[in-house]
DNA sequence: GCCAACGTTGGC
DNA sequence: GCCAACGTTGGC
């Protein structure tokens, strides 16, 4: 929705930006910016900044109502109130209960639908009068990076989800923001909130998606690097009074399901006729969104208002307009389904010459359509295309009796079919998973000659002919913040403990590597650091593990899924440290006076032993766990937050006292430089290969460009990228495996030892073993509270204790 | 403040 | 030694 029903994928921003959208217009050389593409012989300088002009056109946007500033040539309020909008029959209300698949065999899905009770949707919510913003931050986790309109400055900003809690809940607002594109699957949120049954029951995701991928997914950002499957099921948006999103279609020719939770909203409807489509097109590309009200220019425009516990559906293409009376937060999604496929095919088309960006589109839109066809492929005709699905027998099939196939799915899969074969070659995206493209298309026709006889009376089954396979559906649960408070308690305890183990683990495992070393028997030692290395578990090699585990079309080849290259903040790329972390937060450290925050952890106090030995001994004898005692909290996405603030900050311990010069961000503490990160080879976009179409791809000299840039492709950016191997202590100079180091010819990939046990320090760079670091804070008073905090999203990466104990990352951003 | 260009690191 | 590409810097 977001991005759907309110952000617009859309129209706006498109026409501006046609670079750094799905790449493949390599062929431009002029940007519009009057700048030259780099493809334009000899002259590439300036080629990224298209972005600036972008963001200007997003901005122009949702215009609050009242500090438009003179920006916006109409006014919303007068829009609000004008008759010519209070149109009748533009949206048919119904009943829960009403709203089943046969109706939409009967009747298609054509206008809108309004529920002013949910009762009989299937639809799961929590309790309206105990949820809140606050809860949805408990829920996503106070680091999440939302996409924020703001209105009065015109800019797109980021901002945390403490921060827009903090300014949603705030009494007085200076700002008009807008929160329209938190989706929130993988999240916590997700259990909390169950789509209507019908969308389940027809939503391509669920009955088309290789349930593998969708199963896959780890990420609960919208990052596309991470993302396994189109990832629009569930959005939540926040707006405060007065925000006001422009005419749009949303991304896809989704349609759209959103449930008012609390407060209202308002939409202004046109019908997505050829005529108003048309218009539209125009409309976007005229550049003059903010001086023409889109609803004046059409025929028919209707105005629809919502109040909290209503539920609305926007079929495909409908162009609306949003506003806000009433401070709201609203559940919603977007989804594709058999039932208005034409219209989709022609949104998407509509996209294209209006120029969406890539990256406000449905994510694997093309991919999609070819899961549809084998989909439609396997249940009719029993023959398979994935990979890994098995065809039906002759027999099997015989037996079964004819299904007749609604017009709104005959003509669909032929259209579907023809979208396909005027796409060029680059942009036919066929899945991994796909084997032979050529035959599933021969296979769709031959399916379409066998039902286009197909009768519609007995098309009306109430039984979808797609089926979503079992137990792809999460359960619900009601939504209970003391529970979930506590869930976040234990799973805090549990990462700690893990943390702990697989360091003492990994301790021991040295250790007796080191024995077993100096009687010349190697073999035990390399199968210890083997069983350590699948032991090892914080968040991020998990993460990696299921990732690459599930084997699925991840499986190394540049043809899964394609998504178009992320923009570079979108990108979960590892960010080198900015120059004024270091500054900003040594003078924070100097500034601030004492004031312990959080004590350790509940449920870990005090439990853990992390390592000891102050400086092992040169002979690569490892430190023997025992001694020092620390508790390692973790920083995960997810569990830091001031709503659990007593017992959950531990990460604000300040006191004064810079402790020890972190000089350079150049250089580690001792002086060494500092070492870059490279590749796990391991995640998704590891295995990608280069996508030929984002800026950097059109540098290389592969792809035809000069090579000064030397950038990796956009699509390969790692998600977690490591410490090389030749990292080492600052203290005790040995390496990751305690291991002196050897000279990097030599050094042998460590990859069957298991991960490197040095961590490195997100604030000042330096990178130690933690028990080294700690073991460098004995004799000082608070020693025995001292900790570092495992940064969950960047493998081998923490706050160093000394940073946590001097407060120096109090100040400190999150990179990702 | 942005980003093209480049020196140089790290893997092989 | 070669290649990919990280992270910084100076010019715009």
């Amino acid at each position: 929705m977001s991005t759907a029903v309110e952000t617009g994928s859309s129209p706006a921003k498109s026409n501006s930006n046609n670079n750094s959208s799905g790449g493949n217009n390599s062929g431009n050389n002029n940007n519009g910016n009057g700048n030259l593409s780099p493809n334009a012989k000899g002259v590439q300088r300036r080629q990224l900044r298209e972005r600036k002009q972008r963001k200007l056109y997003l901005e122009e946007w949702s215009l609050g109502d009242e500090d438009g500033e003179g920006t916006r040539g109409f006014s919303v309020a007068e829009k609000l109130e004008s008759s010519k909008f209070a149109q009748a029959g533009m949206v048919r209300e119904m009943r829960g209960c009403d709203l089943t698949v046969a109706f939409l065999q009967q009747h298609g899905f054509n206008i809108p639908l309004l529920f002013r009770d949910k009762a009989g949707l299937g639809l799961r919510m929590p309790d309206p009068q105990e949820f809140t913003v606050n809860d949805v931050r408990l829920c996503v986790g106070s680091r999440r990076l939302l996409d924020v309109m703001d209105v009065n400055t015109q800019k797109n900003l980021q901002m945390t989800m403490k921060e827009w809690q903090q300014y949603y809940d705030s009494p007085q607002k200076d700002r008009l923001l807008n929160v329209i594109s938190l989706e929130f699957s993988h999240t916590r949120l997700d259990r909390f909130v169950q789509s209507p049954e019908i969308v389940r029951q027809i939503d391509w995701v669920d009955v088309v998606w290789p349930k593998q991928l969708k199963d896959a997914q780890r990420e609960g950002t919208n990052l596309l690097g991470g993302m396994m499957y189109p990832k629009v099921q569930k959005y939540c948006l926040m707006s405060v009074k007065n925000c006001y999103t422009d005419f749009h279609i949303d991304f896809g020719g989704t349609s759209v399901w959103y449930h008012i939770l609390r407060g209202s909203k308002v939409f202004w409807l046109i019908p997505p006729t050829d005529r108003n489509l048309q218009l539209y097109e125009k409309w976007v590309l005229s550049g003059k969104q903010a001086d023409i009200f889109f609803g004046d220019t059409v025929e028919k425009c209707a105005r629809v208002y919502l109040t909290a516990g209503n539920t609305f559906f926007i079929p495909t293409g409908w162009i609306h307009a949003v506003y806000t009376p009433t401070q709201s937060l609203v559940f919603g999604g977007n989804f594709l389904h058999s039932f208005g496929i034409v219209k989709q095919l022609k949104t998407a088309s509509v996209e294209d010459s209006t120029k969406v960006p890539q990256k406000f589109r449905y994510p694997f839109f093309t991919e999609m359509l070819w899961y549809v066809l084998a989909r439609y492929v396997h249940t009719l005709l029993g023959h398979s295309h994935l990979e890994g699905e098995a065809s039906l027998s002759e027999d099997e099939m015989a037996a079964r009796p004819h299904t007749h196939l609604t017009h709104h799915e005959l003509f669909g899969l032929k259209e579907i079919v023809m979208y396909l074969y005027d796409l060029p070659p680059q942009k036919k995206n066929v899945p991994s998973l796909v084997l032979d493209p050529v035959a599933l298309i021969k296979d769709v026709r031959s399916l379409v000659e066998r039902h286009c006889k197909d009768q519609q009376d007995l098309a009306i089954t109430g039984v979808s002919v797609l089926k979503s396979p079992p137990g792809s559906q999460p359960p619900f649960l009601l939504y209970d913040r003391t529970r979930v408070k506590q869930e976040i308690k234990q799973e805090i305890a549990r990462k700690n403990a893990e943390v702990i183990r697989e360091q003492q683990q990994l301790e021991a495992g040295r250790a007796r590597e080191a024995e077993s070393d100096t009687s010349q028997s190697t073999g035990v030692g390399s199968a210890i650091g083997m069983g350590a290395g699948v032991e090892y578990s914080n968040g991020v090699m998990k993460k990696e593990q299921l990732e690459n585990g599930s084997g699925v079309s991840v499986g190394g080849h540049g043809s899964q899924p394609e998504a178009t290259f992320a923009l570079p903040t979108d990108t979960l790329k590892y960010r080198p440290p900015k120059k004024m972390h270091l500054a900003t937060a040594l003078v924070a450290a100097a500034a601030s006076s004492s004031s312990g925050g959080g004590g350790p952890v509940a449920g870990v106090g005090g439990s853990a032993v992390v390592g000891s030995s102050h400086s092992p001994t040169g002979g690569g004898v490892g430190p023997v766990t025992g001694g020092a005692i620390s508790v390692i909290a973790t920083s995960s996405s997810y569990i830091e937050g001031g709503q659990v603030g007593g017992i959950l900050n531990v990460d604000n311990c300040h006191s004064p006292e810079g402790g020890g010069a972190k000089l350079s961000p150049n250089l580690t503490g001792t002086g060494q430089p500092r070492r870059r990160r490279t590749r796990c080879k391991n995640c998704a976009a590891c295995q990608r290969s280069d996508c030929g179409t984002c800026p950097f791809c059109m540098d290389m000299v592969k792809f035809g460009g000069p090579g000064r840039a030397k950038q990796t492709c956009m699509m390969r950016q790692c998600l977690s990228p490591m410490l090389p191997v030749t990292a080492q202590c600052v203290y005790c100079h040995l390496d990751g495996w305690r291991q002196t180091p050897v000279s990097p010819q030599t050094k042998q990939l460590a990859s069957a030892d298991g991960p490197s046990a040095l961590m490195e320090c997100s604030v000042c760079y330096e990178i130690a073993h933690p028990d080294c670091a700690l073991s460098q804070l004995d004799g000082t008073e608070d020693a025995a509270d001292a900790k570092g905090i495992v940064n969950e999203d960047l493998p081998n990466s923490w706050e160093c204790p000394s940073c946590c104990r001097s407060g120096k990352n109090y100040d400190y951003n999150v990179r990702w």
